[in-house]
Formats: structure tokens, sequence, C-alpha cells
DNA sequence: CCAGAATCCATACGGCGTAAAGATGGGAAT
DNA sequence: ATTCCCATCTTTACGCCGTATGGATTCTGG
């Protein structure tokens, strides 16, 4: 209804209005529709219904607007996580569980932002300026671990270095799922339950071999 | 000394001679150098010492031969496992985290090559029907898993299942090491340590806990 | 020795990233 | 309200990349 496919604050106007966010908005559709390899930023452009060079305005070069599509995943991610930290019981293995299960889902549905979120310009993204790292979710995680450390009366057992251990399990299922690997390997593996049992395992296994020195 | 950066079998012959090879060669050191965004078919190209157009006679495209990279990767990566198992004796929990330590370290040395071992590219060159998945190092790890579970009596764990879920705790290290993030969370983690607790925390669960149905 | 096939080159076309430089309009100061 | 400034967007342009086409060169089998 308005100048075509975008939704400009000022209807037909010469100036777009927020061109910015509708560039992050158009970068994050055409990603998603098609992965983040072939993304061009003509194709930005022309479905923010601007010019080619109008980005520039806004983004230095096409690294810094997939910089702000990476930071947006984060966003999400960690978003999600307190949403699932807060429908369980503190302290509890299953809220442990449910966040890693949250982020499997959400790196995979989300596939096509893995590139973004966890490569060279994810790397950039994390350490921009204007990135808030604690909103990241992560120290969600190593809360839910101290709570249920604290709840099985294990308070010698370094919180951070168990939350690392447990990410790096979670992050490895997610990536080996994407990978779309798994299937020679396990035709009919069932990830989230897997996760499960793993996590379980693995937490019995630091909490009755704690005294041992955890790490460093 | 002979047609300028090249070693072609032919020296100075209008055929390249093992242009196929060549080009591969070519394209993983440009990887090497520059990662694996930003490179350019016409860069292979020169360093082979042939013209832009030349590729296209031995790989469809460009992602064809980034295909073959990606296959390489995995080669080699099958190649350091075994020669790591033939170091520990077998069914020793130290040949499994060592299989760990390995693999960490090439997929975080080859840093550049993670997107096209298990990115999009990887997927392709996966299931190429050139390409043995059995090389791929993964049985390794499977036959390691096996025997140290026999060595611990504990014959009713599914090897398979546990492999797997050491798999995704390693490349899951891996992953986060690569992303640069680790730092962010914990200034000085050491990550080879923390395998090494990790890994003996989640075998010493498995075992402690056996009986419960495994996964599925 | 001679086809025919395989390989490589020269050329060309469209698209992309991005740098100027000019057009347009919003907002602050008058 | 008018003027002026500046941020924003457009137009244009350049070089590089991927890749299709057709011609040149060399190898191979008979």
């Amino acid at each position: 209804m308005d100048s075509g496919t975008t939704r400009s604050r000022k209807r037909g106007s010469y100036h777009h209005g927020d061109l910015r966010n509708a560039l992050i908005v158009a970068a994050a559709e055409l990603i998603e529709e098609s992965g983040s390899l072939g993304f061009t930023m003509a194709d930005a452009a022309r479905r923010a219904g601007v010019s080619n060079a109008a980005p520039y305005r806004h983004f230095r070069d096409k690294e810094a607007l997939l910089e702000a599509v990476s930071q947006l995943g984060f966003f999400g991610l960690g978003a999600t996580a307190r949403e699932v930290r807060d429908r369980y019981p503190a302290g509890s293995i299953e809220a442990i569980i449910a966040l890693g299960q949250n982020y499997i889902a959400f790196v995979t549905e989300k596939s096509a932002f893995y590139d973004l979120m966890w490569g060279d310009i994810g790397k950039r993204a994390f350490d921009a300026d204007n990135f808030d790292r604690k909103a990241v979710g992560f120290f969600v995680l190593v809360e839910s671990v101290r709570a249920y450390l604290a709840a099985q009366g294990a308070t010698d057992v370094d919180e951070l270095d168990t939350a690392i251990k447990l990410w790096a399990l979670v992050h490895g299922f997610s990536a080996i799922c994407m990978s779309g690997k798994l299937p020679y390997f396990h035709a009919a593996a069932d990830v989230p339950a897997m996760l499960d049992s793993a996590t379980r395992s693995f937490l019995a296994g630091v909490i009755a071999g704690r005294g041992k020195s955890p790490s460093s």
C-alpha cells in the first residue's frame, strides 16, 4: 500500500526514515531465506526499496551490516534463554537441560545465522563497543549451574568451569545436528534424548568426582 | 624454476598436466592464508598459472572446487586420528582424551577450513559419491570407546551413543575456541585441561549410571 | 601420420561491492 | 516563515568475480 514492499515511517518521502533498521531486517530475512552465503548488499537495498549505494550511509561495508544481524541473533538467543529459565524451578537439573534444548533448537532452526554468529563476523559483532555481552545468555546458564550445584551441596565445584563444559556439549550437539552428518553415523539418533542423558551423566560425574582440581 | 609458481608435470607445456590437483592445493593455500570467505576462483587460477576459465574444465563451479578442499580436510582429520590412536594403549581413557585433544587442535589450527567442513559445502562433500565416509575418523573414536567400556566391564553401555556424545563435547570445545568468545567469559580458560576433566567426569557418570536406557 | 578428443586461452556479459558527486528534504536559527 | 546547513538518498562509474562461448593447442589411439 505504501511505497511497495517497505514499511517506512514517512511514506513516499525521499528520505526513508528508518533505513538502518529496515536494512537489518531485510538482511535477516534474506539470510533466513537463502543462507548467509550468497547474501548481497544489493538485494538488501532492493528489499528496503532504496538504491545500491544508500546502505553505505549507515554501514561502512557489507560486513558491518552482517555484524548487526549477528548481534540480533545473540539478543534473540539470550531472550529465549531467560524465558526458559523462568519456566523451571531454580536449582533443578531440568532447568539446565531445558536451556540446552532451547540452545539446540535456536541454533538449528536459525541455522542460516550460524556462520554470522560463530564465524569471523560474530567475532567482530561480539567485541563491538555497543554490544552488551552480559545479555548473551551464557550467564543464565552459569546461574542455573550455580543453583543446581548448591542444591546438590556441591559448593566446592566451580560453576563457571562446569557451565563452559555444558556449553561445549550443547554447542557441539547443535553444530553436529546442523552439519547433517549425524545420520551417516547413527541413523535414528534422538538428539534431545541424548542431550538429556549426556547432561545427567556429566553432572553426576562432576559431583561424584569433586575434590579433584577442576580444570586449571 | 619451472613455469613460475606452479610445479606442473610438463614444464612449459600448453597443457598443465595436473591442473585439477594443482587447483585444490592452490585453493587450500589461499583459504589457509585469507579464509574461505573471500576465496575467489580467479585467485586459484592465477596461483595455478592458468586462465580464469581453465578451472571450469575440472570443476562445475566454485562450490565444486571448495567441496574437494573440504574432503581434503576430512581425510587429514581422519589420518591424524589414526596416528593418535596408535600412540596410546587400546582401552585407555587417555586414548579417548588424546583423540579429543587432536580434534580440537586440528579444527582450531585449520580454522579457515571450518566453514568448508561443517557448513553447506561440507554437506555436499560428505554425500559426494566418491567420498569414503568410513575414513572419516569418527569410527576410530567409536572403537576406542568400545575398548574403554570393555576394559571397564561396562559392556551394556552403547558405545555409538557414547561416542556421539563425546564427539559433541569435543566439537563444542573446538567451535567455542575458534569463535573467540571464551575469553569474554573465562579469561584464562585452559581448554585441554577442561576437555580432560570433562571427559573423565562424563565417562565416570556414564559408567556409574549404566542400566538406565541410553538414548532412544 | 592423422583424426578426434581433451585441455587451455581469449573474450564477453551481467552482477556485485563500493567510491564519488549531485539531488532532495528536514530541522535549526533567524 | 524563510534561509541555510547537513544528513540522507540517487546517479553514475570502476574494477573484480563467476561463468558461458568459441577458438587454439596439445595429447592419444589407431
